[in-house]
Parts: structure tokens; sequence; C-alpha cells
DNA sequence: TATCCGTGGCC
DNA sequence: TGGCCAAGGAT
């Protein structure tokens, strides 16, 4: 299984740009950072432009948050943006304005989880780590256990279940990459290709008859629409696109219901996404 | 462990 | 049309 999805891997494999020579480990950090829940399709653009723009992690840390939130644009999840300049401050003061290579370092830095920190560790250092996603997951559970689908995730036992696939130290980055592509492009969620599977001939799924999922589900999300997720992105998106402060008044009217807006607003201030400023207005960050 | 946290595309 | 899904992390 190993070499195959290798080979298949280094045959098939996209040219993203976080796999071009010369990649930086910062850059590897951003773009986990950017990946995590959007899609690489959204993702590289806005990449292109954040590199440019912050090269490194002093670049970054010398800008105020509320920059890399607005540049971080309708990404989504903007906390996401406010960790990853954090990141980029820890990383000046403590670890000399190199990204650490250590899971264990990684792992100390604000929204770094599990996947990115080893993700970072494998692909922008070569470690001999288990990188875990939603695509190797569902992999894994389809073609080791039989089962359609990965259900709610397990850290310890995730990493256990990859731990015991990973092949010699020196193919563990395009083991790595290649499993996640394999589920990326060919093991979907839905309408997999399994004519055009490297492992197909044996995949204990495929060889079961397709079975329906057995076992705990993953959880679904609660609606978006009308959501208090949605009047967050409501007030985001205002102040990211505001020149200047933002009144209470003009943010009254980016949305219908004023309790719902008095919590996205609560949350936000908590959060650290925006600030107050003197006359009851709001701004990104400075 | 379950829930919260954005946004958009797909079938 | 609307639920599902997308290289997760924090609490």
């Amino acid at each position: 299984m190993q070499q195959e999805i290798i080979d298949w891997f280094e045959a098939e494999g996209r040219d993203l740009p976080w796999r071009q020579p010369g990649f930086t480990p910062w850059g590897s950090l951003v773009s986990e950072f950017m990946l995590q829940q959007t899609p690489v399709a959204r993702v590289i653009p806005k990449l292109e432009e954040f590199l440019q723009r912050w090269p490194t992690p002093a670049a970054l840390a010398a800008s105020p948050s509320g920059d890399a939130v607005r540049a971080w644009a309708n990404l989504g999840y903007p906390r996401r943006a406010l960790w990853l300049h954090q990141c980029a401050v820890t990383i000046v003061e403590k670890f000399k304005g190199e990204v650490p290579r250590d899971v264990e370092d990684l792992l100390s830095l604000p929204g770094v989880g599990p996947y990115t920190a080893r993700a970072v560790a494998v692909f922008a250092f070569g470690a001999h780590e288990p990188v875990v996603d939603t695509n190797i997951r569902r992999v894994i559970a389809r073609h080791n256990q039989g089962n359609a689908d990965q259900g709610p995730p397990s850290t310890q036992r995730d990493l256990e279940a990859m731990t015991a696939l990973l092949p010699s130290p020196e193919k563990s980055p395009a083991f790595n990459a290649g499993i996640m592509e394999l589920g990326a492009l060919v093991c979907t969620a839905r309408n997999p290709r399994c004519d055009v599977c490297p492992i197909a001939h044996t995949c204990a799924w495929k060889k079961a008859g397709y079975p329906e999922h057995v076992g705990p589900k993953k959880t679904v999300q609660k609606k978006y629409e009308g959501s208090d997720r949605q009047a967050r992105g409501a007030v985001m998106a205002l102040l990211r696109q505001a020149q200047h402060t933002v009144s209470s008044e003009e943010l009254q009217a980016c949305w219908p219901d004023h309790a719902q807006l008095g919590r996205a607003i609560t949350g936000l201030l908590q959060d650290g996404l925006i600030e107050l400023v003197a006359d009851d207005s709001y701004q990104l960050p400075a």
C-alpha cells in the first residue's frame, strides 16, 4: 500500500504552491493555517498575496494583527488570522524568527493543533511523523477498516492508526502527502473514483461490497443561515471593508436581530477580533 | 466529548 | 433547494 501510494502521488499529485521547491517553512505554516477547513482552490490566491506581503514571521509580527485579519478576507474563521499573527510574534520572540521544527514546539503555538504541527514538521522539515487529516482518516477507514466513512475524530486513535502505516523515515513526507492527496482526489467523501485508485485491489471497503457506514457518525453542523456565526461574519465583513472606524449605529444596520448582534459584538471583542474605540465605535485590532 | 467558530461550492 | 463537505483548533 505505502509504495503504491507514493508512486501514484509522484505521478498524479497536484503542483500546489506549497509543494514547489524552495517553499519556506513559514509558507508551510501559513498555508496549513489557511487550509484548516477552507478548500484548496480558495486558499491559493490568498496565500500568494499573504506571503508576498509578509514573507517572514518577522514581517507579519511587525504589522498590526488587524492587517492580518483584513488580508484574511473571506477565507472564514478569522480567529485563524489572529492566531497566525500571534504565532509570528512568538516565533520572533522565542524561536529567533525561525519556524520551529519540533512537533512539541509547534504545538505550543496558538492555533496549531495535532494536524498542523505534524504537517509542518513533515512537509517543511521532512520529519518522520504521522499526519492525520480528514482525507487520511477517510482513506484508512475505507481501505484498512472497511468502513464507508471516518466518523468523528479521535486524536489518539487516529495518530496510532496512521503511525502503524508509516513507511521508512525518508519516505514519510511522500507517503503522508500521498495518502492525503489520494483522499482529496480519488477516495473522496462523495463519488469516490475507485476505478482509478492505486490501492483499490487491497481495499477492505470495496472487497466488502461498499457497505453503509457503521458506528458513530460525524456530528452535523448547525444551520448557518440566521445563526450567531453568520451575525459575526456580517460584523467582520463590515469592519474589513471599512476604511475608518465603524459606529455602533452603522453596525446595527448590518444585522436585523439586535440581541444576536449584541452577542456577536461581545464575542468578537472577547476574541480580540475587534476593538472598541473611544466614541462608541469599532475597528479591527491595531 | 460535544459544540462553537465562516464561507462558499456542489449535487 | 438545502444538507453536506472542506489539509482543524479551542474550550
